[in-house]
DNA sequence: CTGAATCCGATCGGATACTG
DNA sequence: CAGTATCCGATCGGATTCAG
């Protein structure tokens, strides 16, 4: 009966990471909210901090504007300024990143000590 | 002077983030730890229940066993079964799991809501 | 500065067929 | 059953060029 009851359970979790995976998977997605944690970036800022191609950056803004996580404000202040920043909804994904970001650390810590 | 800081956690988390999609990053692997949470598996089982090609299972399955989330046994009981089984390491994901299943279910339930 | 357009190689990923 | 090999299209991703 437990068993029945465990895979009920693993494809429930399975349907809710891939919908996770859809929105915030990839090389990129998080790594560009994390960079917009630290504060509003431009576009040219984004891609220094991140060793981004234009294109890809392009394309990843559009996506994350597209599904809620950031926003494109536009200063006309001659000369226009450009600047992405998080919204609310981008909070929700900190648990997430709290999670990858520790489990990073002590995964580089593995890797480093079998290497001796 | 928070700026400052904020730049170093910033760039600190970058780094782990970056090791930890390097470890679990990409479209499989997670779901194929996730489906051997219910349990080992065959080769076959896993391919079925991921609805994964062949050719896909067997590359992500040798990368994750190199990475030692994943044990590949043998039991010669004619006829040879081989099963799949998560290692003790692969429990250090469970937190990330958790956030991410958990973030998959309230982003659907928004998406559906948006619909509407 | 902010992109979009183009080109090109690398990788992803399914379908199919094949081996032990 | 457990994979491997091959083929092929789609996508990823950088470099470069170009436009507003």
């Amino acid at each position: 009966m437990g068993e029945l009851l465990d895979k009920k359970v693993c494809e429930s979790k399975l349907g809710a990471i891939d919908d996770a995976l859809y929105a915030i998977g990839g090389k990129w997605k998080l790594k560009i909210i994390i960079a917009l944690k630290e504060g509003n970036k431009r576009f040219n800022e984004l891609q220094r901090a991140l060793d981004i191609s234009a294109r890809m950056l392009s394309r990843e803004l559009k996506d994350l504007e597209l599904n809620g996580f950031v926003d494109r404000k536009v200063y006309t202040d001659t000369p226009v300024v450009i600047e992405y920043e998080l919204t609310d909804y981008s909070n929700s994904l900190s648990e997430i990143l709290e999670a990858l970001s520790s489990w990073g650390i002590k995964h580089r810590e593995k890797l480093i000590e079998e290497r001796s």
